[in-house]
DNA sequence: TAGATAAAGGTCAGAGTAGGTCAGAAAAGT
DNA sequence: ACTTTTCTGACCTACTCTGACCTTTATCTA
């Protein structure tokens, strides 16, 4: 059973399919899925966010809107660096993930590449308390995307 | 007599007689057998663990839910299971390595997996200083190992 | 035209829902 | 009696959803 948010996401990619750049009207959406507005907030913030490839620009007021734009990078070097440079000295298991996801979306990595990385900066496997442990998963995961570079690149 | 932990083990194995991949609710499942939610957490623990071939996975919050996988052991997944043994608490850099060359060699991981792999567990990508980086590369590599299983099965 | 009102969207705390952990009591083996 | 296994309950963590309150922009009206 998917939850109220997933169904949300499904919609907005959805209609991201026939267009990169979407708008839509908050209340309007909230309207359609009976739920209240700051859920779509939510939903933006938790599933269409920049580490996943997606910018998010609203503008207030009468005939307000928000734009949700798809980013798609054709050069897989740059989509790289620029990962690379979110990560800063510290990164939590949410984010890493959201960039592990991209990578596979954009076709830089592969299923069970993908798998493998999400394992390795599972907050289990690396086993530390915070926050080291979020120093040391920002360490492995910018090695890996220098080792994509060298690979892939 | 059989225990409460042998009928819900039953019951489990019953589900995944049909489907190799079950998704129960622990709460629904606890109240099925009329018992606190964490009992379930115990029978997890001690009859589908990784060992016995079977992955588990779960998910919080609203719409949450418990993933059982029961693997079907062939001969990949033996060798996989050994190396796993292998791993103790503690593991060096050397040791790491040939157990993922030997994985690529078994043709269990691609060419560039094992870069990823060889990646994650060298010792300036976790960074920290003995033996603590020991101790991560271990649990990193025992958790690779069960995801392997559950992904090459 | 300034000020009021309406019409958007934004933020954040807190309730709700679901699973996880761990220590210790209780029961079952030996 | 002692050891191991089972079972419970208290407390914790993660994800979702709502509602109250706030900001921005457009439009209407005196």
């Amino acid at each position: 059973m998917k939850s109220l948010s997933d169904n949300i996401e499904d919609y907005i990619k959805s209609l991201l399919e026939a267009n990169s750049t979407i708008k839509i009207q908050r209340n309007k959406l909230a309207d359609k899925f009976k739920c209240v507005p700051s859920q779509i907030n939510y939903v933006l913030k938790t599933r269409f966010s920049v580490e996943r490839g997606y910018i998010i620009e609203s503008y207030r007021g009468g005939n307000g809107y928000i734009k949700i734009t798809k980013l798609s990078l054709d050069i897989n070097q740059n989509l790289i660096n620029r990962l690379y440079n979110i990560i800063g000295n510290y990164i939590n298991q949410k984010q890493s993930f959201s960039i592990i996801e991209r990578l596979f979306e954009e076709d830089i990595i592969s299923f069970s590449e993908k798998s493998l990385l999400k394992t390795m900066v599972n907050r289990d496997s690396i086993g530390l308390s915070l926050p080291a442990r979020d120093k040391v998963r920002a360490r492995l995961l910018k090695n890996v995307l220098e080792t994509l570079l060298r690979e892939k690149g």
